[in-house]
DNA sequence: ATAAAATGCTACGGAAAATGTAGCAAGGGA
DNA sequence: TCCCTTGCTACATTTTCCGTAGCATTTTAT
């Protein structure tokens, strides 16, 4: 059981550094730590929606992430449901502008692969 | 073996949407991910100094990070070593901020956990 | 009031990923 | 030649994730 929750200053997931920003990858560098702040960008959402909004995320992650997330402040529960605390909004403010990226990203992927094929036809 | 590499468009770790914003979460939210961007930013590094950037990271994981990275054009072999592309360099300026951010909420959180303390002292 | 549905969550077994250690082949340099 | 570095694979163990089932409690409908 156990499954440490990274905390800045404190042990991360093998790593001893514990500089906050490499605490901050260790939170965010697990299966829909970033998918459920981004969901929750909208609004509060139940334990359900939540994990609908999340493709179906099994219960026993999304019950994980959610421990991890709010015992290092960023989400809680409110009475509509989970959502956002002040610093998880700041969180997400910073993630926000990679929605846009990554869809620039995907499309100079698929560009690529493309000519990936053409060359390889000759 | 496999390993299934997030390529936006395509269903991603139990995900089928293929939006984006999913494949690039799904991509960044393995362990390291984020670490060998950030680590990255500062310049072109062997995969011996990677590793011992990334807290002796395990060759394996970073072996398979490094393809993940580099399929999905962030990162590429450069003859000084590894280093980011163009892409993956837009991707740290998006990263940037939170290292900043981390610090001051690695602050608070202690603040926190402080007052958590002593009211649990009364 | 009571049946039906929704909600938050735990249990469990199996698959996949991460860890840690060992070590090998290729390429210098002395 | 011997030695050292570099990039990387092998392998066994531990941890995490997934998918399904289901339970207790609260809410909604009748």
């Amino acid at each position: 059981m156990a499954s440490r929750i990274p905390v800045p200053g404190g042990p991360v997931r093998g790593s001893r550094s514990g500089k906050p920003i490499m605490a901050l990858f260790d939170l965010l560098g697990r299966s829909w730590a970033l998918g459920v702040i981004w969901q929750l960008s909208g609004g509060p959402l139940t334990f359900r929606q939540l994990q609908e909004s999340c493709e179906q995320v099994s219960p026993t992650v999304l019950n994980r992430r959610i421990k991890e997330l709010t015992s290092s402040g960023l989400m809680e529960r409110g009475d509509k449901g989970y959502r956002l605390t002040v610093a998880g909004a700041e969180l997400f403010e910073l993630l926000r502008p990679m929605g846009a990226w990554s869809k620039s990203w995907a499309h100079n992927l698929s560009c690529d692969e493309h000519g990936d094929r053409m060359r390889d036809r000759k």
